[in-house]
DNA sequence: TCCTCCATGTCAGAACTTTGACATTCCGAC
DNA sequence: GTCGGAATGTCAAAGTTCTGACATGGAGGA
């Protein structure tokens, strides 16, 4: 029988369910977001800076998953378009804080909502319960490949 | 105590935690895959043409989740590393069905033991009925994005 | 038969992301 | 006090991916 996974299966396979996940959940994201104005990584930047106000370029970064450089280009875009607003000096330090412009935030929770329900029409095959376990799974996961 | 999935929390929230290890994954596969002269789409594709030989360039990147334009380009620099072969002219219709050289399948094997190593490492935290669960709710949560 | 629709391969251009490198600033050890 | 390490912001260059567009080939219906 050889069940045991069956790796040869690549449905079988976690990392590529998970990059089907991620790419159908990357594509809707990227549709829902066009018609505010805003790209995946923006909006993750944006979300982030709602939680905690003041965080600086290399945080974000490591916040939305995408290098220093990557986050810089989208944090002038975000500051072009008047979404957020970084001190010209560091007020300590080198880091920049960024913060939410009330036109942020309001362009943020327009968005919000359809990514929620994104979100939502996602995990609507799963249980409350089935959704837990996997968002621990999932969490348990990313923290056994970051420790390096 | 407002549970329920705690939104307001990113790190509860599935999609976060899905872009978190498919971030991960991606990087431990990126830095495993340099050693063998491979990045991660032209390990993909590999794979893919080992399980279903005669694939074309479309159906290759559906399987691989990019652009017919995208998967050209990988296909090209494989064909030139001597890993695949097309036909130069359609045997039929306009596909151009692909095949691994022999060269092509040795590359593939020797990385596929390291990248199945990073699954193992990934899945290590998971008992066997935990990764079955969850294989088969990433399965739903793909298909419900998908269905559009 | 002809014609429309769909899928494929391909080209060109733009956009995004990354790698690599460097100067600046803070903090702790010596 | 001084030095070295670590973190930050930024620049330049390359690589990768995507969007948009077009021509070709095949299937099915009028």
């Amino acid at each position: 029988m050889r069940q045991e996974g069956a790796r040869e299966d690549l449905n079988q396979r976690i990392g590529y369910q998970l990059k089907r996940v991620d790419a159908a959940l990357r594509s809707a994201m990227d549709a829902a977001l066009r018609p505010h104005g805003l790209t995946t990584p923006q909006y993750a930047c944006l979300e982030l800076l709602d939680r905690r106000p003041g965080l600086s370029n290399a945080e974000l970064a490591r916040g939305a998953f995408v290098t220093r450089q990557s986050m810089n280009v989208v944090l002038h875009n975000l500051q072009t378009a008047g979404l957020v607003v970084r001190p010209a000096t560091a007020p300590q330090g080198r880091a920049l804080p960024t913060t939410l412009t009330d036109d942020g935030r309001t362009r943020l929770h327009a968005a919000r909502a359809d990514i929620l329900a994104i979100e939502d029409k996602m995990a609507e095959p799963l249980s409350a319960s089935q959704a837990e376990h996997l968002l621990d799974a999932l969490g348990r996961m990313a923290t056994a490949l970051e420790s390096d």
